[in-house]
DNA sequence: TATACTAGAACGAACGTTCGTTCGACAATA
DNA sequence: TATTGTCGAACGAACGTTCGTTCTAGTATA
């Protein structure tokens, strides 16, 4: 029983034979509904300061009920960011796929990380704030994935600049941190009910990331 | 006593009488000492994790005597921060000064924070980090000085935009929390001992936010 | 002696976690 | 059809620990 070695794809867990508590759902739904309420617990209080008991109350469970479907508090936090960051990963790479061009495959990675994002914030938020909340291999395993995420945007902007070879100057690892460091800040500020629409933010930033605040392609100004 | 209502700028307490045990220095010297440890402290296990206990063990100093110092937890991350975002503002405001260009007054904001950054990594980690632990009149005290410090750059940039008027589609606090973001993520990943140096860093970072990666103002490409 | 400061013990509260138990649904037996 | 046994789900209560904070007593300086 419990979560340890679940995969974040497969949607059925083996053990419990799907049986049905009519009105509660099936083992798998329910886990998903705490892991819902954990994640938004975890978002509005930080993860240490989030209390199990807080995380039963937003779930509607016991706190005795929680550690039935959780090995404990970390376990809960490698969940969100393991799913969190898979989903991101996997969305990713489909949004890129049978795109050639540099310059759009780094506007469409802009786009599907924040229209991942405004979908799921609060998920986003624990995961860009909490980086370092889990230890040992649950660390590792986050971090490997993180990596690969990495990897790939590094790979962008290195075929982009390679392709516009204006400047050598530029170092890959401080452009590519600088521009998760923008996307991952978004957390901070970002409101899609109440600012700009998120195609909106994701395009000026496209913008901004390939052009500058000031350099224009349109017309070259010397 | 205690350092309740100090101000950050007063490197002088009135009350005690800056009596000298010696090789401890004066109250305010002990206090700075004491300080440090905290932020040291804060910075490497978080706000929240950190314990009282930790940060007494690390200042050399027993558990009574950090209260002797300080009126509790809260009022020494409010200290960290208020100093820190008060000369945070104060020197980039000495840097802004007798510059009139909006991109030399960018480039002077990146490399003055940068700068102000490498010197004081473990107190910027935790302003960057910790920017929603505090509560109260605390937090609003700091929200306002770190308000000032975005309106500064939010002008600046507001000038370098209406200067190349070439574009009218850029939300300015969208750009304005993108620069934000790149600068308060470097807590994250830069290491100024083993990087490139931090003159070098600015510079990209300069270069990327004004023309971006491919976009130069040497030759328009259309 | 008066003051500045420290040390250790202790406080109540909250923490993550575990325990023993009960409840309800299902399968096999009689 | 009754009865019995099994299993997961969920519970209230309590575990031992650590938290921020306070208290009391003591030491060294001026």
């Amino acid at each position: 029983m419990s979560v340890s070695e679940q995969s974040f794809e497969a949607e059925a867990t083996p053990s419990p034979p799907a049986v049905t508590f009519e009105g509660r759902g099936t083992y798998d739904e329910r886990l998903n509904q705490i892991l819902a309420a954990a994640t938004a617990t975890f978002a509005r209080l930080g993860y240490e300061k989030a209390s199990m008991r807080e995380v039963a109350k937003a779930a509607g469970v016991s706190l005795a009920g929680l550690y039935h479907y959780f090995d404990g508090k970390e376990k809960i936090l490698f969940l969100i960011q393991f799913r969190a960051f898979g989903s991101l990963q996997n969305n990713l790479r489909e949004k890129l796929h049978g795109i050639d061009d540099p310059e759009l495959q780094l506007r469409a990675m802009i786009r599907a990380h924040l229209t991942y994002f405004a979908a799921n914030m609060e998920a986003l938020k624990v995961c860009s704030h909490e980086l370092d909340s889990l230890t040992g291999s649950a660390y590792s395993e986050t971090r490997q994935i993180r990596h690969a995420y990495y990897e790939i945007t590094r790979g962008i902007i290195e075929r982009l600049i390679h392709t516009h070879n204006t400047n050598g100057n530029i170092d890959l690892h401080v452009a590519t941190m600088a521009l998760f460091g923008t996307l991952n800040w978004l957390y901070r500020w970002y409101d899609p009910q109440r600012g700009p629409a998120v195609t909106t933010v994701a395009n000026q930033i496209a913008d901004q990331c390939l052009h500058g605040l000031i350099g224009t392609t349109k017309t070259g100004d010397q």
